[in-house]
RNA sequence: GCACCCAUAGCUCAGCUGGAUAGAGCGCUGCCCUCCGAAGGCAGAGGCCAGAGGUUCGAAUCCUCUUGGGUGCGCCA
């Protein structure tokens, strides 16, 4: 509930009393008669569309429809001028209780802003998911960093939300790692090695191949492969998400459940999953064409067993096994999926890099048929993060030495930076970040700007305290709001009372993103507030010998700090109190 | 060749899911600290929302096509 949907009852209430009176015709339908914040304030502060949706079954003006609501919407208290603009807007402003109400509410209520939206549904957000096989990197940030938001986005909202990491561990590539490792294990010994084409050189697996002498000592050294790579695959692949767990938690990120690729292997989980789409006619064996424009230079054709995700909306079936008979990845996934479904999930979202775009509509195919329908699949792709120094843009490689992990950026910038800094563009557009700009303090940086915002504010608490003026939580929430209803003050009153509303729609369309530019709105509205006091002193928070205008004033601008760390909070940003 | 994503001020980007005269930051011009934190504020210049059609009371937003960029397209995950 917010304060839009509030109003938007009033006007429903009031249509419904117009029909009663014979003055609009009954079976009219109301779903699409909105209350939203005009785009232009000079317009008033909610505007409604009733007349013109209405006009057509109605068969009326909009104008007269309008006309007729505004008269009735007036003898509301809540409603000061309701009026009838362009081809048949209503207008209204809103009187000045109804701002100083929210402002109490957010005082008051701890649960300012949370929805009940959700119901409770159980929705699993599925993030990171980098592969075991080193450090993660900038690009494993942003989609950390978002799926995180996401999901305390989802739960503020009233959703019961589980956050999951999908451990790709079944694969070729963490047999690469075993041998890597298995090079760095005969380097720990004195042994000079190279790493050839195909293997991580990188020395993050050194401490590893450490670690391996001490618990094999030399009993594995000039061993061949099968004596030790299952042994190995597991225990690097253990240290690496040892690894990605001290990353993640370092970006005060916190999964519920690791899930593992590899225990899915062997359980029958997967040969169930795909029987379930046997079951449906969905899977059978067949020949792909080649891409055309695009021939891979070794193709032939082969039958292969398919999935028919073309009947989801796909644009071909897809292979669920290799020539060899062999699991392609993305029969496990399939599995995988399905565990969720089966684990009850009403609701899945997957956060994917940009380059999985193609994996999309096979995937919610596959959700699809595994639900029948009832398990709703968001795919949200995360695009690159290009990175600059100094401005100059500067491209990531192992050898160059250029390779930024996470651990870099966060130990440069600090989490709070580096996630703000990620949620200040959306998921689908490229990001750039540019170190020199992330770490400048200015209002050219967001993150700046917000924890600024709430640094002032707790600096003229610091100094009402010092004169002596009681701002505890009981007194403020007692305050006269009244005694603070200037024109610019209620501009910020009004910025307060798009939060819930704002919350909604964010959470609605899975836009974490809209959460930082609202906070960087709403500072925005404080500061202007605050210089405001210097034209004009009886604007100023602190008043002197006026205690309950003081602290009416001063209620107003903690009721913005409240919201700045509740969507702070969303953020995994912690609100500055100095700076 | 096909699919998905993107295109908005000189630059970086918002635009509340179809609303009224398209917004913000940077940069540029000019102002504001004997005044609660100038890490800030106010004002000005700057736009054919890539282009062309269509849908309707109404389009940056939805549909089609075109152009230009990114990503991907069986035995890598």
């Amino acid at each position: 509930m917010n304060l839009f949907s509030d109003i938007r009852a009033v006007v429903i209430a009031n249509l419904d009393a117009l029909v009663a009176e014979g003055v609009l015709p009954e079976g009219l339908d109301f779903k699409n008669v909105a209350v939203e914040p005009p785009r232009d304030a000079l317009h008033g502060d909610m505007a409604t569309n009733a007349a013109m949706v209405l006009a057509k079954g109605a068969k009326m003006k909009p104008r007269d429809i309008a006309e007729a609501l505004a008269a009735k919407l007036t003898d509301d208290d809540r409603i000061a001028v309701a009026e009838v603009a362009g081809p048949g807007f209503l207008n209204m402003r809103l009187a000045p209780v109804v701002w100083q109400g929210v402002v109490k509410t957010a005082l008051t209520d701890q649960a300012f802003g949370q929805s009940q939206m959700g119901q409770g549904t159980k929705v699993n957000v599925e993030f990171v998911s980098a592969n075991p096989t080193g450090p993660m990197h900038v690009g494993h940030t942003r989609g950390a960093v978002f799926g995180d938001a996401l999901a305390s986005l989802l739960d503020y909202a009233g959703y019961d939300v589980t956050r999951e990491y999908y451990i790709n561990d079944g694969g070729a590539q963490v047999d690469v790692l075993a041998r890597s490792a298995y090079l760095r294990y005969l380097e720990a010994h004195g042994q000079a090695v190279e790493f050839p084409e195909g293997t991580y050189p990188g020395d993050y697996l050194v401490p590893v191949g450490q670690a391996l002498k001490e618990k094999y000592g030399d009993s594995l050294v000039d061993q061949p492969e099968d004596k030790w790579l299952v042994e190995l695959r597991e225990y690097a692949t253990d240290a690496m998400m040892d690894m990605i767990r001290d990353d993640l938690a370092l970006l005060g990120v916190k999964m519920d459940v690791f899930s593992s690729e590899k225990a899915l292997y062997g359980t029958g989980k997967i040969e169930s999953a795909i029987e379930r789409l046997e079951a449906q006619g969905l899977i059978y064996n067949g020949v792909l064409e080649p891409p055309k424009g695009k021939k891979p230079e070794d193709w032939e054709p082969r039958e292969q067993t398919l999935f028919k995700s073309s009947e989801f909306g796909d644009d071909v079936d897809r292979p669920i096994k290799k020539s060899d008979g062999a699991w392609t990845y993305f029969a496990p996934d399939i599995a995988y999926h399905y565990d969720k479904v089966e684990r009850g999930f009403d609701m899945l979202i997957d956060v994917f890099g940009a380059d999985h775009g193609g994996y999309v509509k096979r995937m919610k195919a596959a959700v699809s048929a595994l639900s029948n329908n009832r398990v709703p699949l968001d795919i949200k792709l995360i695009q690159l993060v290009k990175l600059f120094k100094n401005g100059e843009p500067f491209k990531m490689s192992k050898r160059a030495g250029t390779f930024v992990t996470l651990r870099d950026v966060v130990e440069q910038a600090g989490a709070d930076v580096t996630r703000f800094h990620l949620l200040t563009r959306k998921n689908d557009a490229t990001l750039d970040f540019d170190f020199d700009k992330v770490l400048e303090q200015s209002k050219d940086n967001p993150v700046y700007y917000v924890q600024y915002a709430s640094a002032r504010v707790h600096s003229v608490l610091r100094k009402a305290a010092e004169a002596g003026i009681d701002v505890s939580d009981a007194a403020l929430q007692a305050a006269d709001l009244s005694l603070a209803s200037s024109e610019a003050e209620i501009a910020v009153a009004k910025k307060i009372a798009e939060w819930p509303r704002l919350v909604e729609i964010a959470a609605k369309g899975h836009e974490p993103h809209k959460i930082a530019f609202y906070l960087y709105e709403l500072a925005s509205e404080f500061h202007a507030l605050y210089y405001k006091g210097n034209d004009d002193p009886s604007l100023r928070f602190l008043q002197e010998g006026e205690i309950a205008t003081s602290q009416a004033k001063i209620a107003l601008i903690s009721a913005v700090c409240v919201v700045i760390s509740h969507g702070l909070g969303i953020l995994g940003v912690k609100p500055a109190t100095e700076m």
